[in-house]
Parts: structure tokens; C-alpha cells; sequence
DNA sequence: TCTTGACCTCAAGCGAGCTTCAATTTGCAA
DNA sequence: TTGCAAATTGAAGCTCGCTTGAGGTCAAGA
């Protein structure tokens, strides 16, 4: 079992080792080893980190990721995560594709408009009513 | 035409004076005129402060919003938009959703499969790719 | 007229997610 | 064994979107 170094992980994650280096600080993951000073990453890290980017895109902070996605041990790759958790994200997700949806709508409406005054609008007035209730009710996630 | 005191602007659109203070210091608004030193605005700001709500959770900068909403003039609500930019941001939006789409289907999918290391679902392995590579095509905007 | 409280400005601070810098240590090739 | 490229640490800096605080001004009601 050969271990990366950081500068590997780096390469092959796309992230710098000052981002690999804060993310440990967070405790989103963790080195196996050291040589030396040196970290030394088990290979799986990099499906973590292919994980956690899925998080980041999906729009979770890298606390919110590193509670559902469990400690960083570091050890031989037992994400042991939290299922539950993790599907109530999922359903914020949907929230949020509901809501983006309304507004691609709207903005899409905006564009095309021809009234003078887009406040004055009634079909505009009435999406844009909707989409901000629907963020005003969804403050919490997302 | 009575114009609104920054108090009023608060109240009626939910946001803190030190925020309008703050949007104004941007050009993403302006006050019509001063009352001695305090502003005086126009209800048109209203709207546009809808305008700019949307956007926001459209997911653009600020800055994005001013350019695309043109020059706050503080005058009779003459939105000059910039049409073409934001049916961008529309098909932008658009990409984002069917992004998330995808996310979603991997959240549900980790939250559910029982396969003992994640990283080995040939199922979710593939939902990664897809998701990952996304990304990484869109990273410009959004 | 005086008082008061809402408003003003400018500067600094905050949290997230990193990057950068400086000073230091060290693994590894020659 | 030497020497250097690359790693380490900790602190500070940066962007965004605001908030907070200090110190000052002023419109309006008693």
C-alpha cells in the first residue's frame, strides 16, 4: 500500500497543499502518516476528497461535511457517514433546485419583457413574489 | 411623491440600514436626494431591491448585479437592464440546476447504498465522474 | 430654543475558505 | 556527505457581504 505525499494528492486532486493543509486543520481529513514532518495520505483520501468537493458543489460548508462525512481518521477508508444527515441534504438540494428553477424563470421573463417598467409587470410582479416567499420560508439550509 | 427615509426602505424590504448604506456605497442603488445629510429615497428602490434579492439568490456578486442592472441613477425607476447578460444568467441558472440535479442523485445514492466503502460502487463512482466533471466544465460562472 | 434620537461617515471587524509569506526543517539525489 | 527542492508551521492577508463602533450632525417634537 503506497502512500501519496502531499504534493501528489495535490496533483491528483486538483487542490493546492495549502488547501489540503487548512482542510486537515478542519479535520475534513487527515494525514495516515509522516515521514519526518512530512504527510503521508492514504490513496483513499482522494475519494474523500472527490466527496467533499460532491459537498462543496452541493453547497455545504466544510464543517457541515465534516460532521455528516464522520471523523478523519485517516485510517483504511471507513467513511462510516451519516446516512440520515445526508439525505436531508439531499432534500435541501431539491429546495434549492426548486427555488433556482422559479428564478431561472424569472430572469428569463425579465429579459424578454417588453413592459417600460418591469415593476409594474403582473406576471413579473407575481414570480418574483413567489420566488422570495419560497427563499424567505427556506432561510435555514441552503 | 413621497419619498421613503432610510427606515422606511428597512422596514418595508427587510434589510438593515448599514446594508443599504452598504449596496449604495456599490452602485448597486441610490438615493434619490438628501434631507440634510440623511437619504431620501425613491419607493421605485423598492423594486429594485427585489431585483437585486434575486439575483443574490440566483447566486450572482453584487457586483454582477449592478453591472447587469445598470447605473443606479436614483431617478424614476428607468431600469436600463442589460437583457443579453441576464438571459446568461439565466442559461447559467439553468446549468447550476442540472448540476444539482446530479448531486442530489449521488447524495440519495451514498445516503442509501450499502456497500461497504463508497468509493467502490461502481454506481456511484460513475454519478461522481459525471458530477465532478460538470464542475470542473463550469467552473467560470456560477 | 433645547433635547433627543435617528441618521451620518469612516474604519475596523467577522466568518468562510483559502493563499501567501517568512523562517525553518528535512528527504533524497549526486 | 553535502546541498537543494520541497515540505513544515504559524501568522497574516484576501474577497464577499455585511455589521459594529466611535464620534459627529441635524430634523423635529416638547
Amino acid at each position: 500500500m503506497k502512500s501519496l505525499d502531499i504534493a501528489e494528492v495535490s496533483r491528483r486532486s486538483g487542490l493546492k497543499p495549502s488547501a489540503l493543509r487548512y482542510y486537515e486543520s478542519l479535520g475534513v481529513i487527515a494525514a495516515d502518516s509522516r515521514k519526518g514532518l512530512r504527510r503521508q495520505y492514504d490513496p483513499s483520501v482522494l475519494d474523500r476528497l472527490a466527496l467533499i468537493a460532491l459537498g462543496q458543489r452541493a453547497g455545504f460548508s466544510l464543517q457541515d461535511i465534516a460532521a455528516t462525512l464522520g471523523a478523519a481518521t485517516g485510517a483504511e477508508a471507513e467513511f462510516e457517514l451519516d446516512r440520515q444527515g445526508i439525505s436531508d441534504r439531499a432534500d435541501a438540494v431539491d429546495r434549492r433546485i426548486r427555488e433556482l428553477t422559479l428564478l431561472s424563470r424569472a430572469l428569463r421573463h425579465v429579459a424578454q419583457c417588453q413592459a417600460p417598467n418591469h415593476a409594474q409587470c403582473p406576471k413579473f410582479r407575481q414570480m418574483m413574489a413567489e420566488a422570495l416567499t419560497w427563499s424567505g420560508e427556506n432561510r435555514q439550509k441552503l
